[in-house]
DNA sequence: CAGTCTTCTCAGCGTCGTCTCAGCGTCTTC
DNA sequence: GAAGACGCTGAGACGACGCTGAGAAGACTG
């Protein structure tokens, strides 16, 4: 298992890679953003330990950038503040996880293990459906580059949809895991497929969002 | 998107439900370990928020026991304690992630869409005949690599009769499985199997639904 | 407290799917 | 070879299904 540590302070950085040696990691330093972006495009490691106070180019940067460029190396981030803030910042930025200094071994070692496992990383942050994508964490969409604004109900089932793209849903389904209620008038299924239809589809000339006559709805993963 | 929350003290779970709700989450409750761990096994959530400390059976053992049933639900775990031993041994037992009280919303929100991003991955297998295949999720009917289009009751016909390829089956099965009825004319099931020739053999030049006389229908294994 | 946004219901309408029926061809039996 | 059983098919009636516009009710904002 190969992990990227790019921390500034000397004696931390050294602290880690030891540390994550007698684990049986293989560990590379970089000292600042600039350097730990340039080596997590080059290797490809299992794992990126990000500290996000750095000079030249913070560790939001880096995440982000490796993000935007579809580098989906899982990132565990460190930071020196304990606000709230940094945290939800830094996972909706991409990141994997988050650690607040100070943190012991075990625990960084616990997590670092718990990213590996999850599936050896390359799990997009975003849903995509040819060129309609979908952030989860930013509740953003975007057709074509083009921003799309949409309800919270309306976010909710085309996310439920494109969590399910290429499989017929049905409108129990539907009404189960968007609506939480099983006894309600599928109609409103329809008027909200209506909705999105108008939002995501006709303005482009697309056809994503397809009625399975009798069966439910699909989501063509080419985006219709 | 169905989220459990198992959790004993009543305040903490209304302000849990309360707070997941308001960001689009449909949030059930359970009060205790059985309980939460009746409720995973039933209901097909999304995502399980699991506290450690709980009547009845501890939030481990709740975790220990769906890993071991095969169930791979995507679990986060609470804790008040704030040891490392903790989380070190939720993330062993399966769980996909660990928080420790207090946390805020925010964090808890970003770490459960965290959790959601990662594929379900699940994927019924296809019915194959020959070059003639049916997914039966994504409802979708091949031959030869062209689709073909299926009426509900034409596709449950397609479906039954594939998974008893080369079985002969009397119409009055057809009828108990595909209608769902038995005292119904059975001209209906020879109507249909004509529809079904139409579109998925007669264009094809091929014979994969064969009548057998006085006995049944079969459906070729070698698509005819 | 007015204005806006969001959600949901309702009724109308066009379309599509289902099923019945009657006629006809074919196979089986005597 | 005649008669009846069996299976296939086209036509058409009927109902179910899905889409839409209008608008009411509630939540949120300034």
């Amino acid at each position: 298992m190969r992990v990227l540590v790019v921390e500034d302070e000397r004696r931390m950085a050294a602290a880690l890679q030891r540390g994550l040696q007698a684990e049986g990691f293989a560990v590379d330093l970089a000292h600042d953003g600039e350097e730990g972006l340039h080596a997590a495009r080059q290797g490809d490691y299992d794992v990126v330990v990000l500290d996000i106070m750095l000079p030249r180019l913070s560790g939001y940067n880096v995440c982000k950038q490796l993000r935007a460029e579809e580098n989906w190396v899982p990132i565990l981030m460190l930071s020196a503040k304990d606000g709230e803030y940094d945290m939800a910042d830094g996972l909706d930025l991409g990141a994997d996880d988050y650690l607040t200094k100070p943190f012991s071994y075990v625990v960084l070692v616990a997590r670092l293990r718990a990213l590996l496992r999850r599936d050896a990383g390359r799990r997009p942050a975003v849903l995509m459906a040819g060129d309609l994508t979908l952030d989860p964490a930013r509740r953003k969409v975007e057709r074509d580059g083009r921003s799309v604004e949409l309800t919270p109900r309306e976010f909710a089932l085309l996310e439920y949809l494109m969590r399910r793209r290429d499989e017929v849903v049905s409108k129990s389904e539907i009404l189960e895991h968007v609506w939480d209620t099983f006894d309600t008038d599928p109609n409103v299924v329809e008027v909200y497929v209506g909705y999105l239809r108008r939002k995501i589809d006709a303005p482009f000339g697309r056809n994503a969002l397809q009625t399975v006559r009798g069966a439910g709805y699909r989501l063509a993963g080419d985006g219709g």
